[in-house]
RNA sequence: GGCUUCGUAGCUCAAUUGGAUAGAGCAUCUGACUACGGAUCAGAAGGUUGCAGGUUCGAAUCCUGCCGAAGUCACCA
């Protein structure tokens, strides 16, 4: 047993002697690491016990000190106010030391038989990849690898989003505009290329209503419709997409082609899977580059029309209603929620009928104990929503629905708008920070010797360190602004920070002739550097329980960082292939090799790869 | 307007889930390579944690009320 969780259960025998009345328990005994510059590694928090115990925290702390001294006569120990502070003994590190040496980090947890769906990226099939999408792959990615590392088996999907009007904007602006060419054709990306037609789309439709505008039909509208007040500008901003649904050549096209999609018509068939396959195969690339990947696909072409019949059959049980009309709608007014409506009055799905068959037929395929949605925090009612209807419906897997709700990324300027033309792009900030890191290392020599393919490799894991560190660090729950001049940046809390750690011990490792030893025995004292790197070392198991069950990686992360730093203190202070004792350098070898296991380990868990050298 | 979330250094983020003197990075200023990699380290400066109450041994954290921001409340997705 571990001495720290010795001296927790002695403290517990010592209360249960004293206040034999008051059934205190292992969970009341609080022991944190001391933080402040009282002496002592460790705090026993009395306030609590005080409290339960009816007695003066001074008091109760000087008790529980004395009886702490008899048991451990080799440690210090320290009552300040409602504090019991803990000196520990060089053995209690050279021991956490063997132990953190010993440990298999890939199988701190058990294996469970439990299946966890995780849902992320889900992009429309028109337009490629920006930030928004990053922040979602990244968070999804790293709360699989948390998951999985609890013990879970993990099933990553992705819902592609490849029908609507949206899409059929794209085709036929191909259609009409495209004369043929292809991403091959034009040497562009798939989903760049279809990206171009979208808002080309767009665009010719901005013409076209701009033309309306000033046709007498569009005087008319404006007059008859406009409210008081109201500017022209103001008011056709409003109308458009009233123009687009009710008067539009080119909205009365695309809607023309929705519906032939919807027939089967074979030629459009046939031009919607070209132009699908092109963005397909341009966000595969994107997600390579990302280092991310699915175990299952769903395609909303294909599961769209599922969900109805679920809500056709529990109308006469009275779980949903069916208004005059004929649409079909649930009350969830007893949740603190709305009416919702879940069947048009002519039949056709709404989005939440969809979710609602998608979760069911998964279900089937899965029997999944848990599915976590990973999607902005814009939709948070909506899956309020879903999740009461599953519940509504007795769904075996209602009680296991999460929403990883995430904070939008903005920009320093505000929110991306794809009007304004202000969306980062996914594919040209990867080559930026890529670029930005293959610049830096050029800077400095420390690659100069490597062939050119390793040096752009490296480049790349550093680069990409950087961008996914400085998204993946900020909290999900909390919007994020995204300030590109930072995200490049290379020093200070980065990745390339956290990844200078690890090369340097790697470099040190390089230029070792024998292998490491655990012949520390004689090694003392043990300085303070060094304590508080196997203080942290120590806490890494806690870290990920706690990342994987609140859904943060941020807070691995943010650990990451923290360990990085004083690993760059220690080293800095601390001589390791010169030490002053083979036992010294013994000790500081092991413990540097911990160090630069649990940073790679959690990096990998973050979806961020180390380099040897950079 | 109803509901939800958020307001911490000039900027971007932390704070072991209610614990001791609120910490980092960037930017600014100063110092450290004849040390195992300076993408580093040490230091200075920067705060009434939006405001006002309350709860208690103790509050950035919990409660109430204001102020401010964002999201949402579609027969959109």
């Amino acid at each position: 047993m571990n001495l720290l969780h010795k001296i927790q259960s002695n403290i517990l025998s010592i209360l249960k002697s004293m206040y034999a009345d008051k059934a205190f328990a292992e969970s009341d005994i609080q022991i944190s690491p001391n933080k402040t510059q009282n002496k002592g590694d460790y705090t026993v928090l009395i306030f609590p016990l005080a409290k339960k115990a009816g007695k003066n925290p001074t008091e109760l702390g000087n008790e529980i000190q004395s009886g702490l001294k008899n048991l451990f006569p080799e440690l210090g120990f320290e009552a300040i106010g409602g504090f019991l502070n803990i000196v520990m003994n060089d053995q209690f590190w050279k021991d956490s030391l063997e132990a953190l040496l010993a440990t298999d980090f890939q199988k701190m947890f058990p294996e469970n038989d439990k299946t966890v769906l995780v849902e992320y990226a889900s992009p429309n099939t028109n337009k490629p990849l920006h930030l928004g999408h990053i922040r979602n792959i990244l968070l999804g990615w790293s709360i699989y690898r948390l998951l999985q590392r609890l013990g879970y088996n993990v099933v990553k999907t992705q819902v592609v989003n490849d029908r609507g009007i949206a899409i059929c904007k794209s085709m036929l602006a191909w259609q009409k505009y495209g004369e043929g060419r292809t991403p091959a054709s034009e040497h562009v990306k798939g989903d760049h290329f279809v990206g171009e037609y979208y808002v080309l789309f767009e665009s010719k439709f901005q013409e076209e209503y701009k033309q309306f505008q000033l046709t007498e039909e569009g005087k008319d509208c404006f007059d008859q419709r406009k409210k008081q007040e109201q500017s022209e500008k103001e008011f056709f901003t409003e109308y458009k997409n009233q123009y687009f649904n009710n008067q539009s050549t080119l909205g009365r096209e695309a809607r023309a082609m929705l519906l032939k999609w919807e027939e089967g018509d074979p030629a459009v068939r046939s031009l919607w899977s070209m132009m699908n396959g092109w963005v397909l195969e341009g966000f595969e690339q994107t997600y390579t580059n990302l280092g991310v990947d699915f175990d299952k696909v769903y395609f909303e072409s294909e599961t769209y029309m599922l969900g109805k019949q679920i809500f056709l059959e529990n109308i006469d049980n009275g779980i949903f209603y069916k208004k005059t009309d004929g649409s079909v709608w649930i009350n969830l007014e007893n949740q603190g929620l709305y009416h919702k409506l879940v069947l048009r009055s002519d039949g056709t799905s709404v989005y939440i009928t969809q979710d609602t068959g998608m979760a069911d037929i998964r279900y089937e395929e899965y029997q999944y104990d848990s599915c976590i949605y990973v999607v902005a925090d814009e939709q948070d009612y909506h899956f309020k929503v879903l999740f009461e209807i599953c519940k509504a419906l007795k769904a075996p897997y209602a009680d296991g629905l999460h929403h990883l709700s995430y904070g939008m990324v903005e920009l320093p300027s505000g929110r991306m708008k794809s009007r304004e033309g202000t969306v980062v792009d996914a594919d040209d900030l990867i080559a930026e920070v890529i670029n930005e890191a293959t610049k830096n290392a050029s800077e400095r020599n420390e690659l100069i010797d490597l062939p050119q393919e390793e040096q752009n490799e490296i480049n790349r894991k550093v680069g990409m360190a950087a961008l996914k560190y400085h998204i993946i660090k900020v909290n999900p729950k909390k919007k994020m602004i995204f300030d590109p001049k930072e995200s490049v940046d290379l020093q200070g809390h980065t990745g390339p920070y956290i990844q200078n750690a690890f090369v340097r011990i790697s470099s040190v490792l390089r230029k070792l002739e024998s292998e490491v030893t655990t012949d520390f025995i004689a090694y003392n004292p043990i300085n303070e550097d060094e304590k508080e790197l196997l203080m942290q070392l120590s806490a890494y198991k806690g870290v990920i329980s706690n990342a994987a069950e609140s859904y943060d990686p941020s807070v691995l992360a943010n650990y990451t960082y923290s360990l990085a730093k004083s690993f760059h203190k220690f080293y800095h202070n601390h001589s390791i292939l010169k030490a002053e004792s083979p036992d010294a350098k013994s000790f500081r070898l092991s413990l540097s090799k911990v160090v630069a296991t649990i940073l790679a380990d959690a990096m990998h868990i973050l979806g961020i790869e180390m380099p040897e050298k950079m």
